[in-house]
DNA sequence: CAGTTATTTCAGTAATTACTGAAATTACCG
DNA sequence: CGGTAATTTCAGTAATTACTGAAATAACTG
C-alpha cells in the first residue's frame, strides 16, 4: 500500500470502502482498483507487497474477479507466474459487470417468480400476491431484455445510446413520428 | 412464518436470502418482500409474527427500508401503531431502486473521480491512472445522467423505452435519419 | 399528568464473513 | 522422477455484521 502515489492510494482505498456497497469485501475491491490502475499485468506476489495482505486472501480475492470476468490472467514468456489484468476497454467492462449483475441479482428471482406464476392462485390473498409477482416478473423481464440487448447491439450503437443523455424524449418522439409515417405508407409495422 | 400460503412464504425466504446479493441483511430482504404481497398495510407486530424475528430487529429493518424509501409508513384512524406498505406502482419501486442505488454506489465514485482528476499527473504511472480514472469517471457521468434522466421523463415515456426490447437499435437507425433530415433542412440542429 | 401502549435504542451476544499461515497441490524444469 | 517455485486450499481465528432483550423514550388517552 505504501510506494503508492497518494491519488493512486485514495482510488484504492475508495474502492476498499465501496466494497461493501457493491457485494464484495474490502480486498477483492483494493485488487481491482490496483489493477484497473496499473500500467501492466501484476502478479500474485506483487499484488499482496502493494496492499499488505496474505498471499492466499489476494489469490482468493483473485478467484473471485475472475469469476465476474473482471479480471483476467496473462503470462510472460520465460516467467511461470500468473500476471493478472483488467480489461482495457471501460465499455467492456461495464457489459460484464451488467451482465454479471443480471445474472446474479435478476436471474434467480426470474426463475422462481415464472415458477410460482405456473400455479393458479385460489384464495384472496394468493390472488393479490400472484398479480404483485406478476407485476414484478414482468418488469424484470423487460430489464433483462434490455440488458441482454445491450450485450447484442454494435459498440457504435452503444455509445451513441449512452451519449443520448437528456436527449431521450426527443428520440422517443421521433420514433412516434417515424411509425406515423410507415403506417401511412406501409399498412402498420410496429 | 407460519400460517402464510408456500408460494407466498417460497417469495419471502428468496428475498431473504438473496439479500446478500443485494447488499441487504436477510431480515430486511423478508419485511420488504412480506410488505410488497401484503394487501394492506402492515404493523410492526405482524411483521414480527410472521417472520418470527424479534421486535427490535423489525424496527431496523423498517428503518432501513425507509431510508431506501422502498417502504413507507401508513396511519388507520383510531390505532396508534404505524402501519407499513410499499408503494403500489412497480416503476414506482423501481426508479426509487434505481436512483438510490446511484446515490449509494455511483455517486461516492464520481465524487472522489472529479477531485483527483483536478490534479494534473506528473510521472508516467501516474499520467496512465489519471487517463484510466478519466475513462471510469465518463462512462459513470453518462450511466448517470442517464439514471437521471429515466426519474425526470414521463411515464409514458418510460414504458415505451423499457418496451423498447430488441428494436433499440431499429430506433437509433431511426436517430440517425432524422438528425440528417433536419441537418439538410435546417443546417445542423444535434 | 399518571397510566398505557408503541417504538426506538443499545449493550451484549450470536452468526456470518473475511483473513491468515501452514500444508497440500499443481506446474514446471533438468 | 526428484526438486523447486507458484498457487490453492482450508482449518483456525479475527473482524464484522446481524439480532435480541431489556431499558429508555415517545406518543397518546382519560
Amino acid at each position: 500500500m505504501n510506494d503508492l502515489h497518494p491519488s493512486i492510494q485514495n482510488f484504492i482505498l475508495h474502492f476498499g470502502e465501496m466494497g461493501g456497497n457493491w457485494g464484495i469485501n474490502r480486498t477483492v475491491g483494493q485488487i481491482y482498483a490496483l489493477l484497473y490502475l496499473s500500467e501492466e499485468p501484476l502478479n500474485a506476489e506483487q499484488i499482496t507487497e502493494s496492499l499488505g495482505v496474505s498471499r492466499s486472501n489476494v489469490s482468493m480475492g483473485l478467484k473471485e474477479l475472475q469469476a465476474w470476468r473482471l479480471v483476467r490472467s496473462n503470462h510472460v514468456i520465460g516467467d511461470r507466474r500468473d500476471y493478472f489484468s483488467t480489461p482495457e476497454d471501460i465499455m467492456d467492462i461495464a457489459l460484464t459487470l451488467l451482465e454479471e449483475r443480471r445474472k446474479r441479482e435478476l436471474d434467480p428471482t426470474l426463475t422462481l417468480l415464472r415458477q410460482t406464476l405456473m400455479d393458479k392462485p385460489t384464495s384472496a390473498t394468493e390472488k393479490h400476491a400472484h398479480s404483485r409477482m406478476k407485476e414484478m416478473c414482468g418488469l424484470m423481464e423487460q430489464v433483462s431484455d434490455w440488458s441482454n440487448e445491450l450485450q447484442r447491439i454494435s459498440r457504435s450503437d452503444l455509445e451513441m445510446l449512452l451519449k443520448l443523455g437528456s436527449r431521450i424524449p426527443r428520440l422517443l418522439d421521433m420514433k412516434d413520428k417515424l411509425s406515423i409515417v410507415s403506417k401511412k405508407k406501409n399498412k402498420g409495422s410496429t
